[in-house]
DNA sequence: AAAGATATAGACCACATGGTCTAGAAAAGG
DNA sequence: CCTTTTCTAGACCATGTGGTCTATATCTTT
């Protein structure tokens, strides 16, 4: 296929270095597959201009005073015009790029690699793809099993995971209560009497340290007590 | 640094393929930077041989009866053995790699895919990194941003989220409430009488259509009450 | 057989919670 | 300027909730 046959694909810059845009601006015309449709030193005149020339991809800063990269990305996917955004950043901030894809940035590229590799993720991206270099998936998928980790350790410490001293009762009881019924409810539900539920609502306040139902039922959630049944299989 | 100073690596494998496990062995062998301490068919045999010799790394294959790959490397990082888990399999499965990444395998590749980069990768994950191709890593940001939008798909209908019809001093309370604190606790921390913030609560239940406040908790916590103050955050 | 844990259930009481109504002051919006 | 919303707060009452104690039947464990 000729490129003069390919339609050229929209592009839009925003970047605080005004000095960066003008040089990502010129690479682009140079490769000549791309219109660059407009660029932009802060994200509301982005905005605008997006809604005016609803580029294909937006290549967007993460690190800009004011309003940061995040919330533009945010702000972008609300116009609802499928504008991929590819985000551009300065460091590897691990954070940064867990939080970009998670809101849906369809690639993240740092600002000093090659520009062919810029001409590749855009393309990249333009063709559907997600693109994150090995260097930066890498790093994003060591704070990814991180968050899991932590996630975890509270609830695989079994030894210190007071739901673990429930009964069985005990536990149909609590699964009850994080539904928020009342004594009354659950009593007819396990067909025995309120005061039965009410025993075991106070050993479940006992062995779990708590004072009341709700603190009882943020015990739960917080330590996995809803999330065993899920986990492994969905 | 020349090969025959640096200390070959111990690597084991497991596939239900009795003949690829003997050609990736061959492979290896043939690399010469390696040492394949083992093989297995199966898993328990696979952590058995993990106690014994206790690999740098693991080549584990995803797709195998009886137990399967996710369970395999559950299993491995419980001999905490800080045994690395490289994921093979024949299939570029997003929800397999997801959940695979999830639980820590350091890396996934395809057995489809050229030698050289089964090495590559293999290298990289012996460094301490982890090693994703550029085709799957794409497969799991889809897969990624896909379970996002839907976790996000409630949170943002505002319309629907009885949560956006709470008042800035209504929201303050609940957030107090999701702390499991009584009127008195709360109307401490807020410097106003018991009263006001049972009027605040009664407020609140009324526009969540909820009867109590262990509801009114679940129902801020299952609509992304909790998770809009940590996620722009944290 | 005895001891311990569990599930059941009653009585009694204090108080926290929820429902409803009224109402004033302050702030926001038109 | 007036209206609406929000925040404040009191009174009153019904009831749900939590604390404590006692007690029986069952079941497991030693």
């Amino acid at each position: 296929m000729r490129r003069e046959f390919k339609k050229k694909s929209k592009v839009l810059l925003i970047d605080d270095n005004y000095e960066h845009l003008v040089g990502i601006r010129e690479l682009l015309n140079l490769e000549g597959t791309f219109d660059v449709v407009g660029i932009a030193t802060n994200i509301n005149v982005g905005l605008n201009l997006i809604k005016k020339y609803q580029p294909e991809i937006v290549l967007l800063d993460m690190n800009m005073p004011e309003k940061d990269g995040l919330q533009g990305i945010i702000e972008i996917s609300k116009l609802d015009l499928d504008t991929k955004v590819l985000a551009l950043s300065g460091y590897d901030d691990a954070d940064l790029i867990f939080r970009a894809m998670k809101i849906g940035a369809k690639g993240y590229v740092l600002k000093t690699m090659a520009s062919a590799q810029l001409i590749y993720a855009i393309e990249e991206v333009l063709n559907g793809k997600i693109y994150l270099p090995l260097a930066l998936s890498s790093r994003f998928f060591e704070y990814f099993q991180q968050s899991f980790r932590e996630e975890n350790a509270k609830q695989e410490s079994e030894e210190e995971n007071l739901l673990s001293y429930l009964t069985q009762r005990e536990e149909e009881v609590l699964e009850l209560l994080t539904q928020g019924i009342t004594y009354k409810g659950v009593a007819n539900k396990l067909f025995i009497s309120e005061t039965t539920v009410k025993t075991h609502v106070n050993n479940i306040f006992q062995k779990l340290q708590v004072n009341d139902r709700t603190q009882a039922v943020l015990y739960a959630i917080n330590n996995g007590f809803l999330s065993k049944k899920i986990k492994l299989t969905a």
